[in-house]
DNA sequence: TTGTATGCGTTATCAT
DNA sequence: ATGATAACGCATACAA
């Protein structure tokens, strides 16, 4: 029994009894074929099961509808949000989603983006704005048009679209000072490669140092997004000579790992201690207090985002820059600094 | 000025003075070229800053070295860690993912996956079995290969990497009767489109039956794996006649809900209303008790169906068939029934 | 409206 | 070790 191949364009156009180009024009272009001929084409389609090739319609289109995203993790819900809404549109808009992982590192992601540009992805959707020259060059070189998300802290000739993650940070903090807490500390994701992370920590700098404090006391650690290293986090930080009364998080899935922490230790949150988190995951409002948090418009940001990546990809010479309002969403962690 | 095209594997041999064939044998078999001209189609390929075409490439090795996924959701926890590892197995073998989501819904599903077909995907990761014949006979008319993953109850032919649904949740029906418990009650994914919540649901009925309870009486609340629509399923089921002394949550994140809402009407978990889970999300740790509920081995999931994949595409025959362990993980929610 | 013919960029076969 | 050349399957410019 012989392997039978896929049927091709060819052989519906011997069972239809037509040309190739006429096939090809049903399926591109029905309104240019006879209605009678069409009908005949769509039935050869039909009992061959035809569908066309993909790798020969890339060759000659030039293009093959696919768009890549390389974010840092898959595993943590502080993506999904917005690459669910980033996959929507594009969907909507006929484009297809690849995604790969940096796993946060930087070479990682360089190595992600050549695989999706060897993938034949037409454009590409990076978040932040950190990662080697050469990548640019390589962009360029391919003429891969690409968006950053989460930051929009940018070249002036590079499409983004984000918030400023320094001035919501900065909000907060300035929102704990007038609460009456002086003794500030930072849970933050590691800063050497997270210029979002760097971002955020800059902020709360920016805020206690334009209330007088000095902000080279502020104390941070630096840990990954997961709740039992924020606890320890938490455990380090009490343990300093002048604890802290406020502790910032750098995100919601800290500040839970926070809480439950030091709520273990004995200290009441908000009383003894506050904590603030970050993104408005639906962590914020599993655990109890629920957390005051910086809330970010993910899906928002996703759907901004693949229009941008869409108009750069229809060949729009103006990179779209979008800066998306944040909000601070007053829950029960926060409180009055202990007398 | 002229619209500067991307370099060829022409262009490459024209300037390191050598044939095309050569140059392709540089990218892909470099140690069968004499190392003196390699090192000049190197150099030509870098000043060039060429990289292969895709669609050329696809076109003539009759693969594109990309793998669909089709899951319900990417917005929420449950499928991320899974499709994590999955991804990560995958990358590990050379192999590209493209992730698409169904909404939970049987015609979108159907659609993505012709779509991911469309887009050159050289196989296939599906949820659950529930599907129209007309996509199994597209797929086989494709010679596409596929992997099932979240169950084992797919026909024998068909590989899959999953767990028993039915099993897990009778037997932490069981662990619950053995605490007393007589009056049950579910909150449920959808049961419609979805094997795997229907299979939970059998597994409750099953033990409760052969508990000589009537499962006809169990109450089962449908609602989506949303924190508030479980809360407002337990306010439904609290509201009936003989309310139930225990609720069996297909998911954590349903329970998490169900638990919140519970404790915000004054009823104290485990001690007035016990509570279980599944999945053993973060979720379960969050909230205050920690959800009793099953662990699924997500990782171990992803990972062991992207090998099967892995097999299936190199054209093994025997499509593999993994039935992974789950366990009951106690914790805090489910106690003894009130006296 | 339909058909003919060409080219897209690569791999692989067969010579040399 | 290297080169010429034939596919691969499709879209499209041009002819009829």
């Amino acid at each position: 029994m012989a392997e039978s191949a896929l049927p091709t364009l060819e052989d519906v156009a011997r069972l239809a009894g037509v040309s190739t180009a006429t096939v090809s024009r049903c399926l591109n272009a029905p309104e240019r074929v006879a209605s009678a001929t069409r009908e005949r084409v769509e039935n050869a389609v039909d009992t061959l099961g035809y569908a066309p090739n993909f790798g020969a319609r890339a060759l000659v289109m030039r293009r093959t509808g696919i768009v890549g995203a390389v974010i840092p993790t898959l595993a943590s819900a502080i993506f999904s949000r917005g690459i669910q809404a980033f996959q929507h549109e594009l969907d909507r808009a006929g484009w297809t989603l690849v995604l790969a992982s940096s796993d946060s590192n930087r070479e990682t992601e360089a190595r992600q983006i050549r695989a999706l540009i060897a993938r034949g992805v037409d454009g590409l959707f990076l978040v932040g704005a950190e990662r080697d020259e050469a990548v640019y060059r390589f962009l360029m070189q391919r003429k891969t048009p690409f968006v950053i998300g989460w930051t929009t802290d940018v070249p002036a000739d590079q499409a983004c679209v984000g918030f400023d993650n320094a001035g919501a940070m900065e909000a907060m903090t300035t929102r704990a000072l007038s609460l009456g807490h002086r003794r500030f500390a930072v849970i933050s994701a590691p800063l050497a490669q997270n210029d979002r992370a760097r971002g955020r920590v800059a902020g709360v700098r920016a805020a206690i140092a334009r209330a007088g404090l000095d902000p080279d006391t502020l104390a941070i650690e630096e840990v990954p997004y997961e709740l039992g290293a924020a606890g320890d986090a938490v455990d380090r930080l009490l343990a300093a000579e002048a604890a802290p009364t406020v502790v910032m998080c750098g995100n919601d899935v800290q500040a839970a790992g926070a809480i439950r922490r030091a709520q273990q230790r004995g200290l009441r949150v908000p009383e003894d201690l506050s904590i603030t988190g970050f993104d408005n995951l639906e962590h914020a409002q599993l655990v109890d207090p629920a957390i005051t948090t910086v809330d970010v418009p993910h899906v928002q940001m996703g759907t901004r985002a693949a229009q941008a990546l869409v108009e750069a990809l229809r060949g729009d010479e103006q990179p779209a820059r979008v800066t998306l309002p944040v909000s601070l969403v007053m829950r029960g962690s926060l409180g009055p600094a202990p007398a």
